[in-house]
DNA sequence: TCAAAAGTGTTAGATTTACACCCATGA
DNA sequence: TCATGGGTGTAAATCTAACACTTTTGA
């Protein structure tokens, strides 16, 4: 038995992660400086290693909660990246994938301490290796999840006005929505709860706090944007 | 250098294919009995390992190439299937690819040779390992595919008729379309080209023959069903 | 008092859906 | 001549997109 694996090779396995943050009207990245070799200085997502006890699932999850301090956050595989030569020392595969979260759960002694910032994702430099190619995949991937999926959410924190969900939706998609067919269609959408709390942190009469109801979109999953 | 790579371990890295095919009015794909341990004997996919001098891509186009003696198959990754268990033999991880072949372009003595058979997507057994999960992701990927990009024309012969292009949405779908709805929409697809010649194999009548003009959608990519 | 963001409805146009009959042919 | 699959258009309903003004409040 071990000889039918055994003729044939074993590979490194890592994970990139893609983490998508919104804040200050842009969808954003964080991206760090490599702090080891191959590619030492270079522009990089953060990654890690699939270790021999731990599924790849896990191994992401592990490293997403390393560099944010956070458990259950929304993620996605965006898929394997296996060119024979992507990594410029040894055979590497990886998987990358894409979290979503909220910049203000986010420690930002922990971002500073890994060396990371968050990048508009539209001014992404350069990155290491085939990094670039995940991006692109990666912000596909979550602008058509966020389009199918009540998971713009995630992106903010859990009470948040209507023009802020607005403006992420137009980050995402890179174009302006009409205000008004916006909000008629989150008034249809149940599962999206008006709070009787008011926002003065972004205009002098303030705006009302909504909230995402998971329990009633499990009872009527009905969204579209 | 080695050092950092060696601190982490390594393992198999194989690909499994999901081939879909069109044939008898349903949506099938090629599923044999394993031949070797761990395994033997349970239905599974077509797969093979990853060698040390390919790309994971390559690797699967190699393997559809070895089963089918196609190339150029319209292929697309489904993802890596990384649980620890998954092989009950040894860490084995693997990347998933889908692909459309025309049944006819399919040379049976081959499929015969490989001791595959084609079966309905919807009375697919119980697979091997955590195949299953992959077919069922194939899936939803292919028909999200086919909705958005014109590449149902793969499954078919390079020649069809209207209605066998219908019931092959129909089966992709699982429902049926109304018939002038559907004849209205592609008439509306200047690359879907009407030929001069007539099938007469399903019909005394005979229906037009029609075909998929790529460099027609180059040129003005509007597809939508 | 004014600047800045919040909030609110209507209408025309476009798209989608439902639906039924005649045609051509080979057996 | 009849059974079978091929082929065609219209109208109602629904959905989408465009559009402008009033409100509230802190500076």
């Amino acid at each position: 038995m071990t000889n039918f694996y055994g003729e044939h090779s074993k590979v490194w396995l890592s994970v990139d992660c893609i983490i998508f943050g919104f804040d200050e009207g842009k969808l954003k990245i964080l991206i760090g400086r490599r702090k080891m070799d191959p590619g030492r200085g270079e522009w990089s997502l953060y990654g890690g290693f699939v270790a021999s006890d731990e599924s790849v699932d896990d191994a992401a999850a592990r490293t997403l909660f390393e560099l944010t301090g956070l458990r259950n956050l929304f993620m996605r595989q965006v898929g394997a990246f296996g060119k024979v030569d992507r990594d410029p020392g040894e055979r590497v595969v990886s998987i990358a994938y894409y979290a979503l979260i909220n910049v203000k759960d986010y420690d930002d002694a922990l971002r500073v301490q890994h060396g990371l910032e968050w990048m508009d994702i539209n001014a992404v430099p350069q990155l290491y290796s085939d990094h670039n190619e995940m991006v692109e995949k990666a912000r596909k991937m979550m602008s058509q999840k966020l389009a199918t999926e009540p998971v713009g959410f995630r992106l903010l924190p859990s009470l948040f006005t209507l023009t802020q969900l607005q403006k992420l939706y137009e980050a995402v998609n890179g174009e302006e929505l009409d205000k008004r067919n916006f909000r008629k269609r989150i008034k249809e959408m149940d599962f999206i709860e008006k709070t009787e709390l008011i926002d003065k942190t972004s205009s002098k009469r303030g705006a009302f706090l909504y909230r995402f109801n998971n329990r009633v979109y499990a009872h009527d999953p009905n969204f579209k944007l």
